[in-house]
DNA sequence: GCCAACGTTGGC
DNA sequence: GCCAACGTTGGC
């Protein structure tokens, strides 16, 4: 018998551990409208890419709740995935923004996760700060001309960025 | 409001 | 499949 690698994670052996950063715009859904809220539905993501990254997302998960068009923008906070993916329902609702033709029951276009708050940062960690420091180099949100509104982020990073916003400035 | 850097659409 | 036109994102 081949023994299991013990670099994975038992009972989950397919499924890496990943960590995520999800951009709202700041003034239409800000961490605070998050923590109020409790849990929110992360519909109406319409692009490809973005879409093929929350369907690798797992119950579990944690990521970087980012205010995009902020004073500042950057994280504010974490947020923990709770759901498995599944179809955004705004997809066949016809009287939706997010209204997809294309969209079946059978084969839906786009998906979504239920997401929780987790926690506020004492302070934003600004794009500013986030794209100038050395232990942060190669993040994909300092990229240049990066507008995904879901992308993953490493361990290292997310754990650094939530030691910043943690602590008061 | 400007505009760079994309992604998407649709004619051919 | 190419690519021009158009739409969107998001920092500034």
């Amino acid at each position: 018998m081949k023994k299991r690698p013990n670099n994975r994670v038992q009972n989950n052996i397919s499924k890496p551990v990943h960590y995520w950063l999800l951009k709202n715009e700041e003034a239409d859904y800000s961490i605070a409208d998050f923590q109020r809220d409790n849990t929110a539905e992360w519909n109406g993501v319409r692009n490809f890419q973005a879409r093929n990254y929350i369907r690798t997302m797992h119950m579990g998960e944690l990521f970087l709740y980012y205010h995009a068009n902020g004073n500042p923008s950057g994280a504010a906070g974490v947020g923990k995935i709770i759901s498995e993916p599944h179809a955004d329902p705004t997809q066949f609702d016809t009287k939706s923004i997010y209204f997809e033709k294309r969209a079946t029951k059978e084969s839906p276009v786009w998906s979504t996760v239920r997401v929780q708050f987790v926690a506020q940062f004492a302070r934003v960690v600004s794009l500013s700060e986030i794209a100038t420091s050395a232990r942060l180099k190669g993040i994909l949100v300092a990229r240049r001309g990066q507008r995904l509104s879901v992308m993953p982020i490493s361990q290292t990073h997310f754990a650094h960025i939530r030691t910043l916003g943690m602590r008061s400035a």
